[in-house]
DNA sequence: CGCTACTACTTGTCTATACAAGTATAGAAT
DNA sequence: ATTCTATACTTGTATAGACAAGTAGTAGCG
């Protein structure tokens, strides 16, 4: 069997061979890397497959390709870290919990001067608007509200939120171009407190979202949990 | 010139081609998307020009590929929402502010049940632990506690923290393979509530993360924020 | 001295071909 | 009816070669 040389496809060997080199601290930050023909004839494998590892590497953010230049070693930037935004049903019934939705608004109203601008409509247009609170059985986990774009969803209005999910009916008709996210730790007041059945004092996580869709945006939406009843969970895999 | 005829490259034509397929609907979840030798054929392409239009629609999550089967449109998966988090430092004075730490505790110390358990060491065995509070000018912005493993970052103990923040150094002497984060919203209490110079009803955001690196862990640290002070912000992007 | 042309190198794209390896199915053998 | 087998498809990996296009340095010319 050929492959009792190379339990690991060559290529891959090429990108282990450069990581170990980076991590090791042999290739420093900006250095340069060996270039294509270089390593093809280091690994005795043809261009395409050094090239195949480099362009891999470059994906992952390892390293930085100039035509004409040369292969870098990339400056490690910040962490990003990806946290995963499930749907609220999945997350519940997920824990074991029984998951189930109060549509307490769905309807059209003018756009407000907030609403127009971060819609991008204009002041006093029709915008599609929800209030659902999601349940564990009868404990509120999550408010949400939003506010769509209708020309990107015209059929909102229509749907049974009892059923389908916002979310899972939005990605179904408005394919996520770009989604812009910001979490905070709050405090309720008013009925989103009452709706949620917290105490005064218990603090909330807000995320606040908003998605584009066919180059103009589709969704306003802001989701508050109570802090004792929901967490946000991230990873963050390299190499 | 033979790309005037091609001012895009012929892998990324086939690769919209079939981003556009599944965004008009053409292509649903889970149906077929045509084989390499079809599309080559199709667009008069070779295969490994097809492959690598696969192969990168394939990275970047839109199909899915199984060997001797074929390939499908990939089921939009939960957003995932990349949160970058940025050095404290960076983000203090990118908003303007100046930056300054105080080190309330950096030492070593017998780990607990909990820290052993988290960092994966046996109890009693040295940790080194830091606490630093990190203020735009004289406000407190964020509380940030760490527990080390020595045995990856030796010479913790001996940096000056009012100069290079931990999460540099860190960074520099252990590269992250991996990290896990949750993202809670908590009340703050004692200490922690003192040196944050917060009200006992002030939401504050929580961030834990255990990092990885050379196949153990090698932190876990919580980050602790006052809610108005601090938001966490990401953006996400897809094609 | 300054400009140009050349060359030597880099990465980027593309082709044609080859074999390996996984899967599904139809048909033959048991 | 069940199991094996051949085959026809798929994707995965790898090769050797080609030309395009960008960059940096050098030699030579005015």
């Amino acid at each position: 069997m050929i492959r009792s040389e190379r339990p690991f496809a060559l290529y891959e060997k090429i990108k282990k061979s450069v990581i170990r080199n980076i991590e090791t601290g042999a290739l420093k930050p900006d250095d340069r890397v060996p270039s294509e023909t270089q390593l093809a004839r280091d690994f005795n494998a043809s261009r395409m497959t050094a090239n195949r590892a480099l362009k891999e590497l470059t994906e992952e953010g390892r390293i930085i390709r100039v035509q004409g230049v040369g292969t870098f070693v990339a400056r490690p930037g910040p962490d990003t870290v990806n946290v995963e935004i499930t749907s609220i049903a999945d997350q519940i019934t997920a824990l074991g919990g029984i998951h189930s939705a109060q549509v307490l608004l769905l309807g059209s109203e003018p756009a407000d001067r907030e609403i127009a601008w971060k819609l991008d409509l204009d002041v006093g247009q029709a915008v599609f608007h929800s209030i659902i609170v999601h349940m564990d059985r009868t404990v509120p986990i999550q408010y949400s509200e939003r506010f769509i774009n209708p020309a990107v969803a015209p059929d909102y209005l229509a749907q049974d939120f009892q059923k389908t999910t916002p979310c899972d009916y939005l990605l179904e008709v408005a394919p996520v171009q770009r989604a812009e996210h910001t979490i905070r730790a709050i405090l309720c007041e008013g009925k989103i407190r009452d709706y949620l059945d917290i105490p005064s004092t218990e603090p909330c996580l807000s995320l606040q979202r908003r998605t584009w869709s066919f180059d103009q945006v589709a969704t306003y939406s802001t989701f508050i949990s109570p802090g004792s009843r929901y967490h946000l969970h991230g990873e963050f895999l390299r190499g």
